[in-house]
DNA sequence: GCTATTACTGATAATCAATGTCAACAAGGC
DNA sequence: GCCTTGTTGACATTGATTATCAGTAATAGC
């Protein structure tokens, strides 16, 4: 009931290529830069159903946009990302997991689920600072 | 330049009354429902200066909407939030913090900063399942 | 190959939280 | 009282996302 048409696969392949998060409106104009015919909610559509399947990680910016990434790892997993340009480095935390756990059953709460992402200037953006933003850019309030 | 008015006073005193993470629009209904007589722009702009105080805790739930709630801790520290009532639990942790800022510096990473924050349901909800939801009630997939 | 069935696509409209607009308004100082 | 300045709130607007739905492509059966 769910087919592999040539959209579907564009996507799919587009985020092979990107070691980015990006949006799927940014993942719409590349490819759509790029000769690809494809519709807007065929984007939406198609990055809803590889996150379904964890096919894809999601993560939400400040301003409440999702990013999308295709990830190494198919386990449990966190990201450092490039708030200017979207860079990610994955990162396993059994520190963090065990803790969330701990910590939420020692206050009686169940079904615990925990969001756990960290936001930072990577090497190459902190060095050239006026950078044309090819990613999300966030130049929000600086860190907290 | 900034003048305390009936309004930012009633939102002030209503998030004191409060012990559960609140969205502004939930905040602006109940405070209708008691009788004062307030604007949701209002709400919405008293809820962002107290937050840019730091005199309120911000929250963003799995679909992009921001939760308001008066904490009892001034210093930096994370929620254990039950998603179906929005009653929270503060927690510092250090552990994460340290790991946070190592792991960036470790990647080449400068200004971090982190988002964490754990969900589940309390013993109280648990309890009673059918619950009316008088909070955020984010029925959405289980744990993860 | 042809046709019915079924799922997919994409332009556009709708949704919804949040923010901007701007005339009416309140408080303080004169 | 009157002016100045910050505030309010109804309403319009934004912007990401989702729904709609007629048109299209792929598959199954013939």
């Amino acid at each position: 009931m769910q087919r592999m048409t040539r959209q579907r696969a564009a996507v799919s392949e587009t985020l092979d290529r990107l070691d980015e998060f990006r949006s799927a409106q940014q993942l719409h104009d590349l490819m759509r830069h790029e000769g690809d015919t494809i519709g807007l909610a065929t984007v939406y559509r198609t990055l809803q159903s590889l996150a379904d399947n964890g096919d894809v990680d999601v993560l939400r910016t400040e301003d409440g946009e999702s990013l999308y990434r295709r990830c190494e790892r198919s386990e449990h997993h966190h990201h450092l990302v490039c708030r200017s340009c979207g860079r990610a480095v994955e990162i396993d935390g059994p520190t963090v997991e065990a803790w969330a756990r701990s910590v939420g059953a020692s206050h009686g709460f169940t079904g615990i689920e925990h969001t756990v992402e960290l936001f930072g200037t990577c090497a190459a953006c902190a060095a050239v600072p006026s950078r044309p933003a090819p990613g999300p850019a966030n130049h929000r309030d600086g860190a907290a």
